[in-house]
DNA sequence: AACTATTCATAAGT
DNA sequence: TACTTATGAATAGTT
């Protein structure tokens, strides 16, 4: 087609070479795209000219990707390598894995059990018993430390009341008696701030 | 080109648009070689027809792979690198989830609770006793439904010795006693089935 | 699948 | 690079 028949080999004249790509280039995209719309066809079309430009067509509503996915299924040969493979099998693996996860979860729950073996409610039942057990020794281990913690709080109010005290009674003997400092750092609460009693009140002073 | 010039449009026949698709498939496939002989350009073209099937070509000396590898470079678009990266993000949020119901799973079993607040704890609790008092259920549910078939059965057995009792005492009197035969069907036996007599003797006949 | 009238793509020329 | 045009190739409709 053309002036004359060409032999199909390579064009050696680079520009000839040049001008009969950029115009059979088109010539090819346009028949993708002729062939998608006249025949429901999926293409994809890539092409790299000697400049090393690329020109692309795929076929509308689909994208490259879906073509290499269904290319990967109907050929075989692996376009994602190694990699892509084992990511899949893992999240398969995992996928399992959780919903196996789910179903001890649920069945731990009370929930999906009607179609249990009385062996299964059996370990169930001793897992909801061991569990059970430790979490209420947890509570209790945590509400004796509180008790504890609340007879510190009250023991450290003590001391703070204690050494307010002192050092009222010092400032009001300042005047004439200088030399005497009462040791106070060597004092550690134990206490958070929001637990910490009021302030003492100065009517207080006389019990002591 | 052609007997007459057709618009560009999905060809409605079944048959024509699967000829033309042949034809041009045919020749696409063609060009596309010529053109990587006639100009040194690297194509990739995949075609799917409506009824599925592949068909590919791709310039000598190159692979599939090595057309999307420069494909990515250039456009920047991730063909495969999108598909594993939504592999990657699928996997971690899968992941994650499935420490969450590890972390659950655990709590629930007693485990690791060590760090937890009264508040949390007392939602375990709950949960357990949710479970349990469900699990228990079920297995009283199982227990009284053995119970009952045990029952059943238990019955079954007596009607079928009895059955065979009166068999047996029909068979010895049938001689000279023929109209009588004893009712059986409100017959009511209350005992369980590992108390069973044993199956009727014949010397039995002559307490009746 | 083969044929062929016709349209289309394009090689070479400008 | 773009336009033109003669020519060969592709192909739509037919057999």
């Amino acid at each position: 087609m053309g002036r004359g028949k060409i032999e199909i080999k390579r064009i050696e004249n680079t520009s000839n070479r040049q001008v009969t790509y950029s115009k059979r280039r088109n010539g090819i995209l346009k028949k993708a795209k002729e062939i998608t719309v006249l025949c429901d066809a999926q293409v994809s079309l890539v092409v790299f000219g000697s400049s090393g430009k690329m020109h692309e067509f795929c076929s509308p509503s689909t994208t490259l990707v879906d073509i290499l996915e269904k290319y990967h299924k109907q050929s075989g040969k692996r376009l994602w390598d190694a990699k892509h493979e084992n990511l899949s099998n893992e999240l398969d693996r995992i996928k399992k894995e959780n919903d196996n996860l789910q179903i001890e979860l649920r069945h731990l729950k009370g929930e999906d059990i009607t179609s249990l073996q009385p062996r299964d409610l059996m370990a169930i039942e001793n897992a909801l018993e061991t569990g059970l057990e430790s979490v209420r020794y947890k509570q209790s281990e945590i509400h004796r430390m509180m008790k504890k913690n609340g007879k510190m709080l009250e023991e450290d109010n003590k001391q703070l009341n204690l050494i307010l005290h002192q050092q009222e009674m010092e400032k009001g003997s300042r005047e004439f008696e200088n030399g005497y400092h009462r040791q106070v750092n060597d004092y550690q609460p134990q206490m958070p701030f929001t637990f910490r009693v009021q302030p003492i009140q100065p009517n207080l002073h006389e019990r002591i």
